[in-house]
DNA sequence: TGTACATCAGTGAACGCGCGTTCACTGATGTAC
DNA sequence: TGTACATCAGTGAACGCGCGTTCACTGATGTAC
C-alpha cells in the first residue's frame, strides 16, 4: 500500500533524475546545483531541503542511473531470450552497440566515471563500489550456468574499458574497436557459446 | 648536438613531469595551476610566460606521462625477454601488478583518465586519442607476430578496464580482479602461448 | 462549507572560497664594447 | 677584465568568475474547528 507520493517527493525524484543524468554526461564536478535544480523546474536554494550536500545528491544519482542500466539491460537480454539468442550474446551486443558509444547521458554510469571514483569522498566511493558490484553480478547471471563471478569481472572489465576507448576515439575508429571487442567476446569467450 | 637547456626549459621541464603526476593522481580538474607550480618551486604568477593556458600544459603532461608509461613497459619487456617469457606475458603481468592498481601516479595515464576524455577540449581529446593509439601500438608490438592491430586493442580495453574497476574495488577484491584478469589474457588467450 | 492558522516547499539574494588569468615590477643572467 | 645596459625568468598582488552553501522570507497546501 504505497500511498501517493507528496509534492516534494515528486521534487526530490526529478532533482535525482536530472542528476543521474547529469553526472554521466559532464563527471561528477561537470555540472553544479544550480544548473541540476535549473533543469528540474527550481531554483537552487530549496536544494539544502532535499539533500544534506551535493555529494549526498552524487551518491542517490549513481544509484538511480545504475539501477536503470540494470534494469534497461535486463530487460533487452529478457527479450532477447524470447528471440532465441543467448543472454551473453544479448549483454554483449547491447552494451557494446554503438548507441551506447554516443549516449553517455543514459549509458553505463561505470564506464562515464570509472577513472574518477578513487577521487571521490567515501560515501561516493562506497556507492561506486556497489554499482561495480551490481554489474558483475547482473554479467554474471548473463553467462552460462557453471561460470563463477571471476568470469563475470573480467567480461565487464572488458566491456567497459571497451566503451571508454572507443568513446574516446570516436567515430569510425571507435565503432572498430566495438565491433572487434564484441567479436572477441562473443566469438571467442570459452562460455559464449554454452546455452 | 643538443645544446645544454637553458634555466627556463628546466623549469618548464619540472613543470610537466609535476603535472604529469599531478593530472593522474587527481584527474584533469583536481589541481591547480597554482599548486603545480609550488610543487615545481616557483610562484603561479610565471605560469603563463610557459604555457598558454592551463589546457596546453595538460597536453603536454599528457604526453609525458604517456612516453613514461611507454618507456617503462616497453624496459620491462625487454628485460623479462632476456630472462625467457614472452613479451606478451610481461605485458600483462606488469600493466597488471598489485603496484600499479596502487600507484596512480606513476601509473597509466589512460586508465587515470579515460572515462574524463571526451569531455575535455579538442585540444586535450586530441591528444588523448594519440595516446591511445600509442597504448594499442604498444600492446600490438607485445603480441605474438601475425597477431593485429584489433586483437591489440581488446587486450588494451580490458587491461584498462581492469585496472579502474580493481582500483575502485581496492584491497583484496581489487587485487584478486587483477589476478582473474591475469589469468584470463594469459592462460586463455589464443595468441598468448604462442612465442 | 468556510474561516484561521500552522506547516510545507520553494525563492532569490548574499557569503566565502578557490581558481584561471593578467600585469606591473624586480632581481638575475647575458651581451656589447 | 670591468662597466653599462638589455633581456630573461620569476614574483606577488589583484581581478573576475563560478560554485557550494546559508538564510530570511513568501506563497501554497493542508488541518482544526
Amino acid at each position: 500500500m504505497s500511498t501517493s507520493p507528496t509534492r516534494k517527493e515528486l521534487s526530490h525524484a526529478r532533482i535525482v533524475d536530472v542528476a543521474a543524468k547529469a553526472i554521466r554526461r559532464a563527471g561528477y564536478r561537470g555540472v553544479g546545483v544550480a544548473d541540476i535544480m535549473k533543469e528540474a523546474g527550481l531554483t537552487h536554494g530549496g536544494f539544502y531541503a532535499h539533500f544534506d550536500s551535493r555529494d549526498a545528491l552524487v551518491v542517490e544519482a549513481m544509484t538511480r542511473a545504475g539501477e536503470e542500466n540494470i534494469a534497461s539491460l535486463t530487460e533487452v537480454i529478457e527479450r532477447r531470450l524470447a528471440k532465441g539468442g543467448t543472454r551473453f550474446q544479448a549483454l554483449v551486443e547491447t552494451y557494446l552497440h554503438e548507441a551506447h558509444m554516443t549516449r553517455t547521458e543514459d549509458g553505463c554510469v561505470i564506464a562515464a566515471l570509472s577513472s574518477e571514483m578513487t577521487r571521490q569522498e567515501d560515501v561516493v566511493l562506497e556507492e561506486a563500489r556497489r554499482r561495480v558490484e551490481k554489474m558483475v553480478a547482473l554479467v554474471h547471471s548473463a553467462l552460462p550456468a557453471g561460470a563463477d563471478e571471476s568470469e563475470a569481472e573480467v567480461v565487464t572489465a572488458t566491456m567497459v574499458g571497451a566503451l571508454q576507448l572507443a568513446r574516446t576515439l570516436g567515430g569510425k575508429a571507435g565503432s572498430a574497436l566495438l565491433a572487434q571487442t564484441r567479436h572477441a567476446l562473443i566469438d571467442r569467450h570459452p562460455l559464449a557459446t554454452r546455452p
